[in-house]
DNA sequence: AACAAAAACATGAAATTTCATGGAAGAATG
DNA sequence: CATTCTTCCATGAAATTTCATGTTTTTGTT
C-alpha cells in the first residue's frame, strides 16, 4: 500500500517502442551522463555491502544456514548472551523476525535461550556447544574472505577503511527506526530530525 | 525451510534462567569479550550502510515512495532508460520484485516503460515528467544528507573512502559467479590491484 | 504501595519478496 | 532457414519478513 494501486492492468506491453539508445552498458562513448547513484554514498556502501556478502554467503548456505540464521549466529560469536532486541540491531532484522528465527535455531540445537534473572523480560540467546562448533568453522571462514577482500589495499589503507566505518558507525546511532520521544505530537513528516536519539 | 524443523512446539520459555552476565550492553566493564561481528568488515559495511540509508528513508517515506521504489527511481535519474535487469542488480532486489515494482510505479505515473528496439526481449525503464520532478527533489535532499554525512571527515578522507568504496565494487563483480566446471573461460581475472590512488 | 506508562518479546495476520515457471525474442549451430 | 540454446521479462505460488497486538515485567509517579 505504497504508491498507488496494485491491480495489474495491462497485459503485456502498452505497445510503445524506445527509440534506439542503447541503456547504460557500463561505459558510455559519448554521452557521458552518469547515473546518479554512481556517485551517491548510500547507493556505493549498499552495493559493496551486497556484494560482499554475498560472496560468502555462498559458504553460509554451504554450512546449511540462511543468511538470516547465519547473522543471528555470527552475531553470537564471542558474546555471552544477547537479547533479542540485540540481536535484532546487529543482524538488521525486525523484532519479530528474530524472535521466530532464533526460535528455530533453538529448536535446530544451535543456539540456547534463557531468561535474563535480571530483567525476566528479556530472553538472552546464547551459541550451544553445536552452534559453537559451527560458528568457529564459518568464522574461520569468514575471516580468511576477509582478509581476501582487504588484501588488495594493504594493510595501512585497510585499517583506514575499517576505522572509517567504525567511526561512522559512531556518527550515526542505530534506531533510527522508531521515534517517539515528544508522545504528545502524533505523526509529522515535517522538518527532518538529525538528532537520533541513543538507547 | 533452512535449518531444521519448523515446529514450534515450546510455549513461553522451558524455564531456565541466565546466570546473572548482563549481555554486552556496549562497553564491557572487565571481560573486554569483543563479538566478532564488532571487527567483521561485512558486518560494518552492513550497520553503516543501513543506518546512513535509514537516515534518509524517512524523506522517501514522507515523499511516499516504498524504499524499494525510492531505489528503483533513484537508480533512473541520469539515464536515458534502464533494463529490469539494470534496475535490479541496482536495487539489490530480484528481478520479479523489480518487474513489479515497476509496474507499481508506471500506474503511479512516475516511470515509463518502453521496448527497446535492438533487443524486443528487454524493457527500457525511465522517469517520466512527473517522476523526474519527484525524484529531482529526492536526489537534491540526498545530496545534501550525503554531504553531512561526509562532512566530518574532511575532503581528503571522504574523497579516499569513496575512490574505496569504488575500487572494491570494481574488484567485486554482481551476479557472483555461477559454477565454473567445464568453463575454458577464466571464472574471474581477481587479480587486480587497488588503486588507492586517484580516480 | 498502587497505578500508569514503558519496555521486551512472542504470535497471528498482512504485506512484501523470492522461487519456479513460461513465453517471447535474440544468438548460435548446422 | 530450421533447430536448439540462451537471455530477458512477467506472473502465480510459496516463503520470508514485517505489522499490529497482547502478555509479562520493569520503571516512574504520586
Amino acid at each position: 500500500m505504497k504508491a498507488s494501486t496494485q491491480r495489474s492492468d495491462r497485459q503485456r506491453h502498452g505497445g510503445r517502442d524506445a527509440a534506439d539508445t542503447p541503456p547504460s552498458g557500463d561505459a558510455a562513448p559519448a554521452d557521458a551522463a552518469a547515473r546518479f547513484v554512481d556517485g551517491y554514498l548510500a547507493y556505493l556502501l549498499a552495493q559493496v555491502s551486497n556484494r560482499i556478502s554475498c560472496e560468502f554467503h555462498r559458504e553460509v548456505e554451504a554450512a546449511g544456514l540462511s543468511v538470516t540464521e547465519w547473522r543471528v549466529i555470527a552475531s553470537l560469536v564471542g558474546s555471552r548472551g544477547e537479547t533479542i532486541g540485540a540481536l535484532s540491531e546487529a543482524t538488521l532484522t525486525k523484532q519479530p523476525t528474530v524472535s521466530k528465527v532464533v526460535l528455530r535455531l533453538e529448536t535446530g540445537g544451535l543456539v540456547v535461550r534463557l531468561r535474563n534473572r535480571k530483567d525476566r523480560r528479556q530472553t538472552l540467546v546464547s551459541l550451544s556447544a553445536r552452534g559453537r562448533r559451527l560458528a568457529d568453522g564459518l568464522v574461520a571462514r569468514a575471516l580468511r574472505h576477509q582478509t581476501a577482500v582487504l588484501a588488495p589495499f594493504g594493510a595501512d589503507n585497510a585499517a583506514q577503511l575499517v576505522r572509517m566505518l567504525r567511526t561512522l558507525l559512531a556518527l550515526h546511532p542505530p534506531g533510527g527506526i522508531d521515534d517517539a520521544s515528544e508522545a504528545d505530537v502524533p505523526r509529522r513528516p515535517a522538518r527532518a530530525r538529525a538528532t537520533t536519539k541513543s538507547r
